[in-house]
DNA sequence: GCTGCGGGTGGTACTGAGTACCGTACGCTC
DNA sequence: GAGCGTACGGTACTCAGTACCACCCGCAGC
């Protein structure tokens, strides 16, 4: 980052945090860091840009480790674990100034919804990445919209965590660990199974029941032929 | 509607399909509706709010159906698909005007970025809501966040194909029903069972194979004490 | 040295959204 | 007719964002 769009930012965050975001003009930020107007609107394209910095560029290293997903269906779980955790450890990385941003975002109206939307792009690429795996076709591909979406959540979940201060680092990513798993593992039962036209998938959940209990529940749902859930506790 | 803020929004379409949406000022809109400036912002507090008139209302009907959800486990993926359709219905109900809203929200980003902020208020009732499904805590509700996204993500997707032409109002509907079928099914897995403490909930898709074949991978899934899923084909 | 040149900068002027405020006209009731 | 609330029009202002121009500085080249 170039160090007049560094001085910019400081002066921006402090004047926020000190005056908040609605009452500090651009020629406030400006005259703080001792440039002009016209070089705060160069280097950040608006007020807003000025909290958001470096997103395309997170945004452009997720879209590069979807990419490698290919068509191989068993790398895209995987790939999008990866891929959710690159944007964790870009905050992680960022440490108070995420914290900083979190408390702007959370506050102002306009700021929370700037982010929001932005988590939209986030969910396209997943949704496209993963259509691959799903074998749907672009405009018709529920199972991968809500997958990519299920990702965004969880992972939008544990960084919440972790912004609010619930998490320290190596808890946020043991929860976006267990976070992932527990969507990957719930919604791939929808996922057509590798193999091709006509197989079983199994998700199991909260072990520790008698399977013989299980099983006639079981064989009276194999018996359906429409995707069919929560079976009682056995 | 009062009469003034209806002929501002025929003002305001006609404009902005004729020349666009950033090319139209507030004073063109309110100069073709016969009204003064002051009037048009009266009557729509900005000039986003002129495209997404009865939101408001819509998000509190939504609400007032959630809220007769009470503590019944059950009640709540009925109660969710009932609230889901409630603004598939609206919609319908809009006809041309919606279908001319999705033209100007999808070409210009300011106003694409206003609609995705709105659905997180979608989210959050659905979250709220469904927390005593889930029974979770505030702040702690993973599979709650989950579910109300993965039900609004399935509503806009149906809701898009109706909007892009490609399904009638009858066809939309049964989408919808569709839709929140699987996605609920998918989902409830991760639910815990109504009966309480410890169970053992199976989910079976895409049936037809042995169930024998399965079994192994299933006794080895039971063993372990974490989530657990997409047991290949058997 | 001075010339030409490109990038970062500051300044000025403009458009347009949104806000605050005031005066006024219309309809209602007592 | 007097009082009163509501809706409207008009004016003036702030501020974000854009366009444009003039400037300064380092850096090559003949």
């Amino acid at each position: 980052m170039p160090e007049t769009a560094a001085r910019l930012r400081e002066a921006a965050y402090a004047l926020f945090e000190q005056q908040g975001y609605a009452a500090t003009t651009v020629d406030q930020i400006a005259a703080r860091a001792g440039v002009g107007r016209s070089t705060f609107f160069r280097a950040f394209g608006s007020k807003e840009d000025v909290i958001f910095p470096d997103h395309d560029a997170l945004v452009a290293r997720v879209a590069a480790r979807l990419a490698t997903l290919g068509s191989d269906p068993g790398a895209a779980p995987i790939g999008a674990t990866e891929a959710a955790r690159i944007v964790l450890e870009h905050y992680l990385a960022e440490g108070d100034l995420a914290r900083a941003r979190y408390r702007l975002t959370a506050s102002v109206p306009t700021l929370r919804d700037r982010e929001v939307s932005s988590t939209t792009g986030y969910r396209r690429l997943f949704r496209d990445a993963l259509r691959t795996w799903t074998g749907e076709e672009p405009g018709d591909d529920l199972r991968a919209e809500v997958i990519a979406g299920s990702i965004v959540t969880a992972h939008n979940h544990v960084l919440r965590r972790w912004l609010r201060g619930d998490l320290d680092d190596a808890g946020a990513r043991a929860a976006l660990d267990r976070a992932l798993g527990l969507v990957l593992a719930s919604v791939s039962a929808a996922v057509p199974p590798p193999g091709g036209e006509d197989g079983t998938t199994v998700v199991v959940l909260r072990s520790g029941a008698s399977l013989e209990q299980v099983l006639p529940h079981l064989r009276e749902a194999l018996a359906t032929d429409r995707p069919h859930g929560g079976a009682s506790p056995a």
